[in-house]
Parts: C-alpha cells; structure tokens; sequence
DNA sequence: GACGATGTAGAGCGATTGTTCTACTTGTGC
DNA sequence: GCACAAGTAGAACAATCGCTCTACATCGTC
C-alpha cells in the first residue's frame, strides 16, 4: 500500500497532474489495474493518496531532529528544504500544483491547506517565530517557488531574509549579538 | 485577437489548465473552432497565448506609475500584488501552475522564466533592491503562493519582509539613505 | 454588385481516456 | 489438499479528447 503511494506520488512528481494516464500510473505503482483501483477507486483518489504520502515525507524530511537553537534551526530549516527541492522535485510545491491542476477540487484545497498549516505550526515552532508565522511562511514559499530558478542561491536567499527576519522580531537598538550581525 | 487571448487567459486562470477542453477555450474565447484553431494552432498554442497576454496584464497592474521612492515603491509593490491575487485570481502564479501541470514542455518553461526575470528586473529597478534582487523576488513569490491562504494578511507579512530586507540592505547606525553600498 | 478574405456552426475523425469486467494465478491457514 | 482472499494480465466499454473538414454567412473594397 505504502509502495502504491509512493508509486503514485513520484509519478505526479515527475511528470504533473495532467499527463499521466491511469495506466501510467499504474506502472509507476508497479501493480495491476485491479490492485490500483481497488486502494484507489478513482483518479481523483490516486492524487489525494500520493499528496498524503509525500506530506508524511515532506515533515519528515525537513523537521526531524531539527537543532535545538532557533537560529541554528533556522538555518537547518531552509538547508533541508533547499535540499528537498534539488531531490525530490524540479518545480515548486507539489500541492499548489495539485490545486492549480484542478481548482474547484475542494478535497484537493483542503489538503493543501492542511499540509500548510502544519508546516506552518512546525516551523514556528521549532524556529521560536510565532508571532511571525506568516512571514516565515513566506519565506518558506518564496524558496520553494524560487529554487527551480536560482537553485542554491535561493538557499542563501532564504537565509538573509530568515536573518532579517529575526533581527526585526526582537528589536532595539543594542541587540545582544545572539543573530548574525551580517548576512553570511 | 486580443479578444481572443483575453478570454484564453481568463478561462485558463478560472479552471486550470487540464480542464477546459478546446471546446470550453473556444467558448471563452467567443469565437468559433475554425477562427480559433487559425490564431491557435494548437492547444499548447492556446495556453501560451493565454500567458504572454497575462505576462503584458501583469507588467502593466504591477509596474506602471509606481512612486518614485524606493521605500514608497516597496509597499506599493507588494500593495499592487495583493490586489491582482485578489482580483485576478484564486491560486498562485499562473505561470507556475501552467508549469506545474505540464512539466516536460520546455516552451512554457521559457515563458516562465522570461516572465519571472523581467518582473524581478523591474521590481529590483523601481524599490532599488537591485543588491539583493534574489531576496526581494522570494518575498514576491511568497506573497503570490501564500496569498490565497491568507488574503491581506499576506500583503502585510510582505511590506513586514520587506522593510526587513530594507534595513538589512544598508546596515550601519546612520545610514546616509542611499542605496546598497554592500553585498551585490 | 461581384469577389475574395474571414467569419460561424457544427458534424465527423481516429485516438485516448477512466473505469469495469473476465479469466487465470498465487499464497496462506486450516 | 483445498478453499478463499488477493494478486496479475489485459480485453472491453462508453465517453471524451484534440483536431479537421464541409457548408454557409458576412464583410469591406473595387
């Protein structure tokens, strides 16, 4: 089951929403087309199932055993998603192209804003960011969304607005040189 | 003909670009088949006419009269953005979706990055950012993708980045105003 | 007022789609 | 050794797709 759903994620991944035919999928999910349709009883079902999947993994990847310092988590946060990106997709987020495939799809909406909000609350979390948790956010997406452009730079990118970011969270005008002073 | 790419684009934007069938397209369009298929040769034709009309929309919503100020022209960039997320469309970036949906054709992949270098220039030009160009075009990109999550918050997480990256930009305790004398 | 360019309306084409179904094989527990 | 659940391979289905084509209407220009 979980090797149908990474099947079918890493062919969503590979070639979009639109192209791959059930067939394709299929093969990508390394079953027979009764198998397939008996887990995932439509198309439709196949998308959610890969999207599903790839959250799992996405948290996975870029949460666990984050460092414990907001700032060196900071910096791990963006490292690992920079990371994310060259591994796992030559484009952006792999929700947003799900619901830009497919609009009115309200199961597909829902799911995105799910993995969002969960990221969201992580990422806050572990970087001590809540009250900017939309910035962050943010800038989260702006690396996700810009990487296939500018590749690792878009890493060093994130970094300085993470940085920026943090320097305007706590202000004043002596700050007691926990951030980094300049941009690496 | 603009007519034409007009309606292309708005039907694109609503629905996504698996969905609508030329059928649809020809509708939204207000044209017959025939008309159709003589300024679009071909479907994939269709959703780049659809783009390079969006990519002129855009230019002009987001770039035209902008103050002259680098601070005022930050705010009212980010100002301007909002409203077309919020008047034009329902997800992200159209070019990322158009992308997205179809991973494997180069020439969209080339609109794209056209697209996305010409407003990076031009935002880098108009809020003098241009040192930290990279940086400024993930908080853009940040905006667009997390917009439909967070509507107007998501222009003031923004104008937030933004000044960030401001102070970050002309560091030193009496900064003379200028622009960036550090970092390319 | 005739003419060619340009438009509309829509039937028709082969190919492909998502989904279902049949027929056969395999592994496991009793 | 046998029944039963769960697998494979792939034929078959109606529907829809992108695209072409025919037949007819409308227009501006001489």
């Amino acid at each position: 089951m979980t090797r149908i759903a990474a099947g079918l994620e890493s062919a969503f991944a590979r070639r979009g929403f639109a192209v791959p035919s059930v067939e394709d999928l299929r093969d990508a999910a390394g079953v027979s087309l009764r198998t397939l349709y008996k887990y995932a009883p439509s198309r439709d079902r196949m998308v959610r199932i890969a999207l599903e999947h790839r959250h799992r993994r996405y948290l996975d990847h870029v949460f666990s055993d984050l460092p414990m310092g907001h700032e060196a988590a900071l910096d791990a946060l963006f490292e690992r998603i920079g990371l994310w990106m060259e591994r796992e997709t030559s484009h952006g987020c792999l929700f947003h192209a799900a619901v830009a495939a497919n609009p009115d799809n309200n199961e597909l909406k829902a799911l995105l804003e799910r993995h969002k909000s969960e990221v969201a609350e992580r990422a806050a979390g572990a970087t001590g960011l809540s009250g900017r948790k939309i910035e962050l956010m943010q800038v989260i997406e702006g690396l996700t969304q810009s990487w296939p452009l500018y590749r690792e730079r878009a890493t060093t990118g994130a970094r300085h607005l993470g940085a920026a970011l943090r320097r305007a969270e706590v202000p004043g005008p002596f700050d007691a040189r926990t951030s980094s002073p300049s941009l690496t």
